[in-house]
DNA sequence: ATTTCTAATTAGAATTATTCCAATTATCAC
DNA sequence: GTGATAATTGGAATAATTCTAATTAGAAAT
């Protein structure tokens, strides 16, 4: 992991009270070295052969960390298990139905805008997820 | 369940080839009548007075078999368990962090095309999901 | 430097929602 | 009615995640 994001994961833990450990510096550097939304189970398996004692639950303890101090995002399709995403710009997320990939699709703000203003009043949003399902044509 | 959403059912499952039965009846209307998105938990203790004899198994398959001939949407959100709406109407779902509770939020196809729109070539859309989390001020 | 306090990690058990499976039952076409 | 196929059933199995109690590590205070 880059300095630059060892410390801003550091400062972000901080910020939240939360100190910085080995296992969430690894799991955090796993997210951004292939952003692929892996799974907790492939993240596991990504960051045993760098700190082999690393035990599940504590990836699992460490991706919820992470979500929660928002560096990261959890991601979830239908029943699948939960993937996550270090990628903090706004935007939706594309699922091949054949390859079973994930794709980040960008989302301009004044779509975004469009979309919560369909909420009547009464309604305040904190989150917006916005998922498509279906094909590509090409690799990607 | 009223005539005509009986036909509309026999109807739809005959054009999958798929037979009517009273289980799938029963499910079916369950969700006709309340249109809270009940998990098929809910579902099966709805249906349980009317059909004391049908087993969660044959719940879960009805209503896939409802997803599977368009009758009913799938809904997911987060880890929670799925839940299902007979609602066909294009629609987002808000979720109310408090209470758990899941409203319909009509998407105007306006709206709906800019999500769309955001799409580079190349990925072939079958299906948007659109997901609010948020509080709801007044009871709904 | 040692103690102390709390946070974080660990291994494994437990849980939850769902799916699978093999056996039975119901229905349709003939 | 008979045979073929679809649907249902109860229970076992599975997958992902969460929980729990015990241990370890780190920071702050002495």
């Amino acid at each position: 992991m880059s300095l630059t994001s060892h410390d801003a994961l550091t400062q972000k833990l901080a910020g939240s009270g939360l100190r910085n450990t080995p296992q969430r510096e690894v799991v955090y550097a796993a997210l951004l070295a292939r952003r692929d939304h892996p799974t907790a189970d492939e993240v596991y398996a990504r960051v045993r052969p760098e700190l082999p004692g690393i035990s599940l639950a504590t990836v699992y303890n460490c991706l919820e960390t992470l979500v929660q101090c928002e560096l990261v995002r959890a991601v979830n399709f239908e029943r699948g298990p939960t993937r996550y995403c270090p990628n903090l710009h706004p935007h939706a997320h594309f699922h091949d139905n054949a390859s079973g990939a994930t794709y980040d699709i960008d989302l301009p703000a004044d779509v975004l805008a469009r979309v919560k203003a369909i909420l009547p009043s009464g309604y305040e949003v904190e989150d917006v997820e916005i998922s498509f399902r279906g094909k590509t044509l090409a690799p990607r």
